[in-house]
DNA sequence: TCAATAATTGCACTCAGTGCAAAAATTGAT
DNA sequence: ATCAATTTTTGCACTGAGTGCAATTATTGA
């Protein structure tokens, strides 16, 4: 059993590299032009790639902004199977997600969301990302919790979602004058205290 | 004050029909060849006009089948301001979402949402539906309880939405065994068990 | 150095969506 | 019925996203 059997070849080096410059470039120029505005040919040259090449790396345009976002759904999945496996199925969602929280970069944050709001298609897939997350909760809760109802585990995971959600209305809202965090324990605390 | 200044003129009346021909066509096509498969010329032949009059109706193919789904937003509202006012939010979100749920056609939701399912653009659109929802129940409480913290209404607003769309995963994968309108109860009674 | 394999590219294509200006239909008035 | 104003419909040409295919180029292991 060897830990890297593969050195990590040329071929795997060029092809993260390539990624990791479109989506810089796709990033780049969304903030500086707005999302519709920006052409694939533009991120392509931008990259210094072909326009042909761009979609052997993202299956399209807006997978470049989601490609970063999508990340936290395996985050979320991690951090919930890493949770103390004691406490309700909410308890755990919460953790997971006070901890996801932890590693939002405010001023990024705030730049992509201008983006989302934006356009159209972004708003869209802004919600396609708390699907995923969604997903991620509940692969997570299910594998912790294989005995409990599926039922049970499904609801609590959109209600996690929710809870996230609304932490980060009020965090926009305001400006993230305090950590997101702040505000993921408070919404489950009026979560808990509305719903009854 | 006059109800019909204009006793419908000819214009109008062919608009509506028109609308109501392209609407009727691109469902028919959408149903019988999938989303994706179905082109806007086919569209437009069907229903009888040319391929750039059909942008005069709808702003692209997928608000084709938006419109009959975003009827039920306002709906939702209009049944929120219907609500006897007593009672707490979430109640009053229940009983519009109960009525609702009175009005959804088993047969044509079933077809429709297999649709959803297939189109990776539909499944967003399918949100973007529920999105349109949660404004329009926090919309409709504010206007309700104009002196409610905007806080709790949206949190309630979301909250609602998730029962619904628990209840409407339940009842579809139980091949709408029950009204669905049971499932929606059943979600709010389980989301208040759950949360605590 | 060579052959197998994978990545890159160009080209031609389909389809959604938009701007524009001409042609056809509807309207209200005479 | 006729006419001018207004609205609707249409055709045409265009941009931009996304795909299939086949040729070219780079990387790999031997």
């Amino acid at each position: 059993m060897n830990d890297a059997p593969k050195p990590e070849g040329l071929r795997e080096r060029k092809r993260r590299e390539t990624s990791h410059r479109i989506a810089a470039a796709g990033l780049n120029a969304f903030l500086a032009k707005g999302y519709d505005a920006t052409t694939l040919d533009e991120i392509a040259a931008a990259a210094g790639i072909s326009r042909r090449t761009f979609f052997h790396y993202f299956k399209s345009k807006d997978e470049v902004l989601l490609a970063s976002l999508s990340n936290y759904a395996s985050m979320v999945k991690a951090m919930i199977l890493a949770e103390p496996p004691s406490g309700s199925a909410i308890d755990i969602a919460r953790g997971a997600l006070l901890n996801l929280a932890g590693s939002f970069h405010a001023s990024e944050m705030m730049a992509t969301a201008k983006l989302m709001r934006e356009s159209k298609t972004l708003r869209s897939r802004t919600h396609a990302g708390y699907l995923q997350l969604e997903q991620a909760i509940f692969d997570g809760l299910s594998e912790l919790r294989p005995d409990e109802a599926r039922n049970s585990l499904r609801l609590v995971s959109l209600v996690a979602v929710v809870a996230l959600r609304l932490a980060v209305e009020t965090w926009q809202q305001q400006q993230a004058r305090h950590p997101l965090a702040e505000y993921v324990q408070d919404a489950f605390e009026r979560l808990k205290a509305e719903i009854r």
